[in-house]
DNA sequence: TGACAGAATGCTTACGTAAGCATATATTCG
DNA sequence: CGAATATATGCTTACGTAAGCATTCTGTCA
């Protein structure tokens, strides 16, 4: 009943302690007690148990920087994404998600900016990593080949643009829009009108040719517009350019789910109604999309699947160095609201 | 003009080029080298040069785990965060776009499930990051302080209940909410409803606090109803509960926006219209809100400035131990939407 | 010109762990 | 019961860098 009454509490990661105390503690030497904390097999129960006493009484933490030091895994994947987008930020979540049940962890290294890109490239070259994930269409060519001549893993995701430079993963963009775009024939469009996020972008590239062929091959012809970027907010600015376009196009098509919905909210605020004056259509199946107010009509990645498998790719056993490097293609699916007339089901 | 013509080709991130390579290739000590890069001001021009020289032709880059095992410090910052709910991501990435600004990294530790905390609460003590940030209410009260014996740097963002505990930092739930209501009060409401996300919630209790004190003082009842989680799909669940509520209360409040976007669009399936028949706010100021689908009356956070406060604190010099921890909280500010009968502007 | 301050650089060690090899103890079989 | 085998443990070193101290070099002034 003593006031101070913790002399040596087992608290959790305490100031420096070390294997080599725990060694001292347990009267073994500091190689008996990594190998319980790494190889316990080896080690016999006996010694084992007096280990783990003296190491759970001293707050023994073992130090993964050292550890990776000497033995040259990190467990960490690192990822280059955008800072914003709703697209993003739910890929960053899953790749976290199933990370983290295979006891690894997610670097993250985000950029605002574009140009920033080299500077976080240079950052993220620092970190021996176990892998890495490359997102957005702003990482160039150059850029991609370089980080294929290092000698850790890497992956894109959803970056067409990678194929064939780095091993990658994607949804089938142009399949997937061509597919939205059979659908919109199907339920009677004869005149539609194509909204990109920026052209720059090579996912948008892929999705609007699957659009444009498949209409085109039924003698339709689909305008490209640009919304400039792939928000909300462009999305509810350049609805008014579609609602200047008179006659008003059957169905717009939008490069992504994000933008559509600004171009739903922008046209509402015109005036015009969706599906009643004309359809609209998505990509990539956002939470959003399923809500009651869009309802919205788009090719819904399979996330989960994508970024297990861009997880497979970096985790494999290396592959041979000259090889063509692996491209995943995962189908989407769509889902049909009543942004095309579908009964909301 | 010989065809192999990249005997060592000034690419990046080579094998294994250390300091001591770029030494041997410059002509001088390991030591210089890591000079070089670490406090050149320290090395003589000429030598400088010499090294980067060297250096740049390697591909040499420095390795930070072996930096950080020496110099103990890390530059990540490691967030331990639920893995779902649009808010978490919004913060998320402003502490990611914060910390590259300081050339620092963030390290994500995610969870799904409450009880997979303490997993994750021991992965992060394995890395000696320079900083911890605590999210989500499902930290208890024990884990909390079993971090704060830690010594590194913690903060709490957006937790009630750790203040005291740890420092934290949060947005004014209760004076937030306590201002949605007076507004409701200003605008006629004389029976409202709170729908809470989860009791547990230590947020959730100080926003309800919020609520039913300055309604209470104005003799106006505030049941709570809970969701049960906070997502959308709670909230449109809940909404037909509120339907059964006869007669339909003058105005729900709604404990954070991502649940207050479902029972926006429940109700309005049920046949209730918000603001017609009765009026609804939020608590967050996700972009979403602003949406104009929604444009729900709701209190802003201001995610940039706690955020900016927590990296503070996590990177401010230590503090003596025994002080009391600090607690930052910052107020929010009110939007006004259509929800509440203002014109959205 | 010799001595001395100051700058520049080299040498050595330590960070905490894991792997390879050497050694000590237990087990099995002829 | 002794040798061979298997099991358990200890000893040593290396991962790549940074910091402390020792050393060399440069220039300045008496």
């Amino acid at each position: 009943m003593s006031l101070k009454s913790q002399p040596d509490s087992p608290r959790s990661t305490r100031k420096g302690v070390t294997s080599v105390d725990v060694a001292a503690a347990a009267g073994v030497s500091q190689a008996t007690v990594g190998r319980v904390f790494s190889s316990p097999e080896k080690v016999s129960p006996a010694t084992r148990d007096k280990v783990q006493e003296a190491a759970e009484r001293l707050g023994y933490v073992p130090n993964v920087i050292a550890r990776s030091l000497k033995s040259r895994r990190t467990n960490i994947i690192g990822a280059v994404v955008p800072a914003f987008g709703e697209y993003w930020q739910s890929v960053l979540t899953e790749f976290s998600r199933q990370l983290a049940n295979q006891d690894r962890q997610l670097l993250l290294f985000s950029f605002a900016e574009p140009g920033d890109v080299d500077g976080v490239l240079a950052s993220v070259a620092q970190y021996r990593l176990d892998g890495l994930v490359l997102s957005s269409a702003n990482i160039g060519q150059a850029q991609l080949a370089q980080m294929r001549e290092s000698d850790r893993p890497v992956v894109a995701f959803n970056h067409p643009a990678a194929v064939g430079v780095v091993p990658s993963v994607s949804v089938d963009n142009e399949a997937g829009m061509a597919e939205l775009a059979a659908h919109l024939i199907e339920v009677g469009c004869r005149d539609v009108l194509y909204i990109g996020g920026a052209s720059t972008a090579s996912t948008d590239q892929s999705r609007y040719r699957g659009a444009s062929q498949t209409l085109g091959n039924q003698g339709i012809a689909c305008t490209y517009l640009e919304a400039g970027a792939f928000t909300y907010e462009a999305g509810y600015k350049v609805a008014r350019q579609i609602v200047e376009h008179q006659p008003l196009p059957d169905a717009v098509m939008v490069s992504a789910d994000e933008v559509a919905f600004g171009v739903h909210d922008g046209l509402r605020a015109a005036g015009v109604d969706v599906p009643a004056d004309l359809f609209l259509t998505g990509f990539d199946g956002l939470s959003q999309s399923a809500w009651a107010g869009f309802d919205l009509t788009t090719l819904v990645q399979a996330t989960d699947v994508l970024v297990a498998r861009a997880i497979e790719i970096l985790l494999a056993p290396e592959q041979p160095a000259d090889s063509d490097p692996v491209s995943v293609v995962v189908p989407g699916t769509i889902r049909y609201g009543k942004t095309t007339g579908s009964g909301h089901g």
